[in-house]
DNA sequence: TTACGTAATTCAATCGATTGAACCAATGCG
DNA sequence: CGCATTGGTTCAATCGATTGAATTACGTAA
């Protein structure tokens, strides 16, 4: 096994210098064109391959780009991700990837060892209970001055460039769907973790409430993780209360097909029996049994935004950091309707 | 903005040299304990960060691990992606990762970068149609000796490590449920692309309707991608022809839910009047309404597998290349029943 | 006191590419 | 013919960490 070709490789080959080697692979318009494609010639023919520890050690960049996702199962937050890796591929940068699984020490973990491997950015989607120190504080110097663009979720006092949906205003088109219709009974699903999508949502949708002269019945707020498996476990839970609701709004397109499959289980026709309101709007959302009514969240804007963002700050963009929000979408499909006929009634009345 | 600290700005502040810094930090014996303690605590002090660049170039290995996903769109290989994920991050290992979005010049490239930055390996889903000489040619000889190890899809006369699904016994499975439930009359959708999984697939199910003395009806067969909207629109088709199917068995739990969308729409009620089978077994499947019969693939068997082989390649395993395949589960859930009691005679009968 | 062993630290070369400055040769011009 | 210019290439220092060999300091045995 020989050891790797390098310059030198190609320059005893040619007969040049090092220099002459690296500059005609960049196509330096020092190196004349004869000797230029020489050296080029010898490199193929010695299949060289570029030393981006050598440059990298040399030049300060290594061309690469960290992301850092929260959750992976999560079909939503892949749509980020293809949308980002498509705009880091165009600029030629790779991507260093991290699943932090909703868990600080990981994502910490991954800032410092992104920032040994000289990235030159970051986007992060910050895991539950990021705070400003986990990003600012003294223990994390090597992100002070670096590029960083937080996506989806924000991180209240930090001066860092955002780019997140307007959930605030996703959950006011939901439920101004919802209370034409007719409904005044809701329910509300998720939200579990401490990120601000949690609390903006349900503070909006308490906040609506409110506007609309609705008390909240406490017991139909639940918590809890965005699966399947809470969706689909919860609506028996609220289906036995003594008022059940006539509307759940989920925290997430996620919870919401788990709720369908309950419904599917009970035999409740969503958007006849019960509405059911997702969020995000993800691929799958058109194509549940029955189609899922939802908000859509911009995931191309906001990822090809936040990378836009990300180079501009890598290529010396020195502006103050932005907050942008993208407007979310309402998008209604099957499983919103009017509340069913006697849902006036309670049913222990 | 000042210089990032190296093992000199350390080293002068304690009064040692690079080298001892350099030894302190990893905790080589042969700095005495008190000196070590000063150094890490100069170290925190400055907030320094280790330069991967430089050590990578000294020492060869830049502790990262390459991994390529033809498509990030289907959830089945983000769960891939999961467990891989955890394996190299407790390994202490960071990952590169690269969409190839099924497109062959976008996998060659990611090649030649990650073999630039020095990744230690490479876990690969080739692209649809990557052939032996796309890794193994002339062209490519970064890969030459070099760890890699292909997941899920097989190609075909390689010398490299293999762990993949065994497909053609996951058709045989699903067949056999199908059959001894009474169906006669099969339609196969999916599995559009030039792979191995495609292609042993549909092999084994044309192997089974020999075995079983059925004729295959070639206008049962359909091709076309991994899509929702695939399996959507191809339910219509198959309900127009002449005969329709009593049981379709898609390429992917994909395809699947696709066209129990559409079942939705027409009013058919899967596993009662016509039965649906995927393939994958993803989270989702045992979600849908109704849910999902389907052939467990063992995302998490050839993930942890491929990694821990990849690994121990990097450390240096020499033994021939393995082709291992991990055996897939039957999961019989709701969209598979007897076919409906008058689907013996053709509806033009 | 001298020689010696050991512990602690330093020396110095190295990894491969980059780059501003220096060098050389050939050409152009007065 | 001599000097300046330009084009083409080389020189040599540099990036930051690593590591086998060398050095220093110090205590101990002869």
């Amino acid at each position: 096994m020989t050891r790797r070709p390098t310059l030198k490789t190609i320059a005893d080959r040619v007969g040049v210098t090092v220099s002459a080697a690296s500059l005609a692979l960049r196509d330096d318009p020092r190196i004349s064109t004869a000797t230029r494609s020489r050296i080029q010639e010898a490199a193929e023919a010695v299949g060289y391959v570029y030393n981006r520890h050598a440059a990298g050690l040399r030049r300060g960049d290594s061309g690469t780009v960290a992301v850092c996702l929260n959750d992976l199962s999560n079909p939503f937050f892949t749509e980020f991700l293809g949308h980002m890796e498509t705009r880091f591929r165009e600029a030629g940068r790779m991507m260093l990837f991290c699943h932090a699984h909703e868990t600080p020490s990981i994502q910490a973990r991954f800032i410092r060892q992104m920032a040994e491997h000289g990235a030159a950015g970051l986007i992060l989607v910050p895991v539950a209970g990021t705070s400003r120190e986990d990003l600012d504080g003294p223990r994390v110097r090597h992100l002070q001055d670096f590029p960083l663009v937080l996506i989806s979720r924000d991180v209240a006092d930090t001066a860092f460039d955002r780019v997140i949906n307007d959930d605030e205003h996703g959950v006011r088109l939901l439920f101004d769907h919802l209370h034409a219709l007719g409904h005044r009974r809701f329910a509300w699903l998720g939200g579990g973790g401490d990120t601000s999508t949690a609390h903006d949502r349900e503070r909006s949708f308490r906040r609506e409430m409110d506007a609309a002269g609705l008390p909240v019945d406490e017991t139909t707020i639940h918590h809890g993780p965005t699966s399947l498996a809470f969706g689909d476990r919860m609506l028996d839970e609220l289906m036995a209360l003594p008022t059940p609701p006539t509307a759940i709004v989920c925290f997430s397109d996620v919870i919401a097909f788990g709720v369908l499959a309950a419904c599917y289980r009970r035999g409740l026709r969503p958007g006849i029996d019960l509405s059911v309101t997702g969020f995000d709007d993800m691929g799958a959302a058109a194509y549940s049994a029955p189609a899922l009514t939802s908000v859509r969240v911009r995931t191309d804007l906001i990822g090809n935004r936040a990378s836009e963002l990300l180079l501009a700050r890598i290529a010396g963009d020195r502006q103050p950091a932005v907050r942008e929000m993208m407007p979310p979408e309402l998008v209604v499909r099957e499983t919103t309707g009017p509340p069913p006929e006697d849902s006036e009634r309670p049913s222990r009345g």
